[in-house]
RNA sequence: CGGGCUGUGGCUUAGUUUGGUCUAGAGCGCUCGGCUGGGGGCCGAGAGAUCGGGAGUUCAAAUCUCCCCAGCCCGACCA
């Protein structure tokens, strides 16, 4: 019954494993340029369903879609020293265009808080006027010297959003709303990744912010895997680039600004979050194809049969491909495999005689026949338990290799397979050089019933500690 | 940027040590035909490589020498 090994299993070489996923799953290829990245069409269909359902509830939370320039000039990033620090090693710049030299080098955007501070300032004249909240999709880059496909490459694709506030708490709640109400809601209930939230340590934080929230999800190998951040960034941008508004008092003050992304990166978190030995699992609420119709052979009684199914699954809301049959059975069926779709419904002639079909659900391989009137509701029932089953076991297998732990030398230990939780108290700058020492990182820090704290200084907080991607 | 290594059809690679038997072989993939068909099925016929690039040594170079280029693995940052 156990088909051959299309894949390196996970067990044998998990990287491998991942590569052998992205290609035979047809999800993205090496561009030309090292680093670069070549999205196919899969791939695409699975970042589209990621931006609609992120995209939704940025705007449930208010903000708006804009574009800004990917070439902004040099001189931007010089104004924020820290941010300057922090992105000066990967910035790919411009010094030569329309044949000659350029008087000014012009920088391929990495991220956009410097020209959407400039045009902030602009914009912003009156307390009226806040908060002004905005978000783009865009590409990116950030010269990588070890690429890996969607996990990170030279040129990626994310949605960077970008607010001005009146006051730190508006600024501050506004940020832990997007990390709760955007990213982690759909992590939790689309993308069935049941990530840590909390706050990144001072060394972790985004270069020019005040505090970074962040959502971590534990991939298959036990790693973490950034998920999305949001930042405060303070008045740090404000006063950069001279983001003021006048109060109601008349007074002139500087706005407090957010920014808060999540890239195609995601897209790696899914392979690594839920695949198996057979390939991707894709969620179904994440599913760009939710059960794909494999037509057991090419014979009209069972396309015409074939046909009939997708149409009665569309009108019950399922999306759905049709396999019409050509080639052998078993390879199609492991190329759907691969590809993670989360229901296969086959239709056989045997299946017919019985005005039966038979759905295998892709995360457990359970078979279930069932009557073609009944299809439509048994398929979006399963779709449901599958849904729920995939959050559940990526819970259990987070909480099984998640350790507490006292010391740093047991943290570094647990850090090997999983990841160890410890009393922040206990780690302190020097454990934190130790365990970056040893490629061991501080994820977040969280508070001991695992909400996110408002800064580091809270008591009693613990830290989520792991090796990372 | 420092250290280790590799470049041979689309992919994985044999051949390089010891130059000639290489008109470069195979597996996968691809094309065509047939048989098949409920887990990568079988048979047959094909297409596809100026052996990373350049220079050199030699009667003779995938193989030896030099230079260049590209990529991979390991060490400091990042969504």
């Amino acid at each position: 019954m156990a088909s051959p090994n299309a894949l390196t299993s996970q067990s044998e070489d998990f990287p491998r494993w991942y590569q052998d996923v992205v290609a035979k799953a047809e999800m993205a290829d090496n561009g030309p340029v090292r680093g670069t990245m070549v999205i196919r069409p899969y791939g695409y269909a699975l970042w589209e369903r990621i931006q609609a359902e992120i995209d939704a509830r940025i705007k449930a939370a208010g903000a708006q879609n804009a574009y800004f320039p990917l070439f902004i000039p040099q001189s931007y990033f010089a104004r924020e020293a820290e941010h300057v620090e922090g992105f000066s090693p990967e910035l790919a710049v411009v010094t030569y265009a329309g044949g000659e030299e350029l008087s000014e080098p012009v920088v391929v955007r990495p991220t956009s808080e410097t020209v959407i501070g400039e045009f902030m300032a602009k914009w912003i004249q009156s307390h009226r006027d806040l908060p002004l909240l905005l978000n783009q999709w865009a590409n990116v880059v950030r010269w990588e010297l070890r690429p890996r496909l969607f996990l990170r490459s030279s040129e990626f694709l994310w949605q960077e959003g970008h607010t001005a506030h009146v006051s730190y708490e508006d600024a501050a709640a506004y940020a832990m709303r997007i990390h709760l109400e955007v990213y982690h809601d759909f992590l939790v209930n689309v993308m069935a990744v049941p990530a840590y939230v909390g706050i990144k340590s001072p060394r972790e934080r985004f270069a020019g912010a005040i505090n970074s929230l962040t959502c971590e999800g534990m991939m298959r190998d036990g790693k973490a895997l950034q998920m999305s951040t949001s930042h405060e960034l303070g008045q740090n941008f404000a006063r950069a680039f001279n983001i003021v508004y006048q109060s109601e008092a008349g007074q002139s003050e500087l706005c407090h600004t957010t920014s808060w992304g999540a890239s195609t990166r995601l897209v790696g978190g899914l392979i690594m979050a839920h695949g198996d030995d057979r390939g991707l699992v894709v969620p179904p609420r994440l599913a760009p194809i939710q059960a794909v119709i494999v037509a057991v052979r090419d014979e009209p009684a069972v396309l015409d049969a074939c046909a009939a199914i997708d149409a009665a699954l569309r009108a019950g809301g399922v999306t759905t491909s049709v396999d019409r049959g050509r080639g052998s059975f078993g390879r199609r069926v492991t190329d759907w495999e691969i590809k993670g779709v989360p229901l296969r419904v086959e239709v056989g002639p045997r299946d017919l005689a019985n005005g039966v079909v038979t759905v295998v659900r892709r995360d457990d391989g359970s078979k279930h026949v069932v009557t073609l009137e009944a299809l439509p509701s048994r398929a979006t029932e399963l779709l449901a338990q599958m849904q729920t089953a995939l959050l559940e076991g990526a819970r259990a297998r987070r909480d099984a290799a998640t350790a507490d732990v006292t010391s740093i030398d047991d943290a570094i230990e647990a850090a090997q397979t999983g990841f160890a939780r410890i009393a922040w108290d206990q780690v302190g700058d020097s454990g934190e050089a130790r365990l970056n020492d040893l490629a061991v990182s501080v994820r977040c820090i969280q508070r001991a019933d695992g909400s996110t704290p408002v800064s580091p200084n809270e008591a009693d907080l613990v830290a989520i500690v792991a090796k990372s991607y």
